[in-house]
DNA sequence: ATGGTAGCCTTGCTA
């Protein structure tokens, strides 16, 4: 079972390019986040076409995430629970066969020292809630998408640039680790120990260009998915397209 | 060198 996360920065621009993944990728799971579409307005048709079933949550302009399946999801829960009354489209959790999968977009946070600082670390500790309560049921998920935290400077091009920002900081680092300490494992770094490996570079500068990006896609898997894991990898190859989004896909592979 | 680029329905905000 293969499953994938992808920052797509507009569903609707990126659409070609989406439909490009899932034909040479064909992901059984892919993660969709910013999709900042409307679910009216999601281009379901189209990827119904291309054998794909869809379930998204969103809002104008900002946010956004979508469950693209090969399989309909069972029990779908919309937006993080313990959230209530958040606004912001950014959570998604369905079960796939017997892997549940999340799509996750969490917060920026950036700037420092406003409330949507805040509002990342409180984002942070629910998920973290979200997940213990996850892993009480002993079987196999995948949290995945963009978590907008540098776990370490290794990920970070110039972490000396990035020392007063809201991906590399000290409190959204430690909440980072006490996900992980839960028993979740960056699936990522089961297969690859090497730094400066990124599924991010801005589109200013020629960031791109002189691979100057940050790695802030995750998969995070439960004990069960860990001991199950079999690939990981990012794919650069979607982003050295024209009109590319700024986050390229990552997936894992699963035998089960 | 406090800019630069991309997307949105905005003329600024978010990233």
């Amino acid at each position: 079972m293969k499953i994938a996360s992808w920052n797509v920065n507009s569903v609707k621009v990126r659409l070609p390019h989406l439909l490009a993944v899932l034909e040479e990728a064909k992901p059984d799971v892919l993660c969709l986040q910013e999709t900042k579409c409307l679910p009216g307005d999601f281009p379901s048709l189209e990827l119904k076409a291309a054998g794909y079933h869809c379930e998204t949550i969103g809002q104008r302009s900002y946010n956004g995430v979508a469950l693209i399946s090969k399989t309909p999801p069972s029990e779908l829960i919309q937006g993080l629970p313990g959230m209530a009354g958040d606004e912001q489209a950014r959570y998604l959790e369905a079960g796939f066969g017997k892997v549940r999968v999340a799509s996750i977009y969490l917060p920026n946070g950036n700037p420092l020292g406003t409330d949507k600082f805040t509002y990342k670390l409180a984002w942070m500790e629910q998920l973290a809630l979200r997940a213990r309560e996850l892993l009480r049921l002993e079987s196999p998920f995948v949290l995945a998408g963009d978590y907008n935290i540098c776990p370490a400077d290794e990920d970070v091009y110039d972490p000396v640039a990035f020392r007063d920002d809201a991906l590399c900081q000290p409190e959204s680092r430690s909440r980072f680790r006490a996900l992980m300490y839960l028993g979740l494992t960056d699936a990522y770094r089961v297969f690859h120990r090497e730094p400066h490996r990124y599924t991010f570079w801005d589109y200013q500068a020629g960031r791109w260009h002189r691979d100057e990006g940050l790695r802030i896609d995750h998969l995070l898997l439960s004990p069960h998915a860990a001991d199950r894991v079999v690939a990981c990898d990012i794919d650069k190859r979607p982003r050295a397209k024209e009109r590319a989004s700024d986050h390229t896909p990552i997936w894992c592979e699963l035998a089960v």
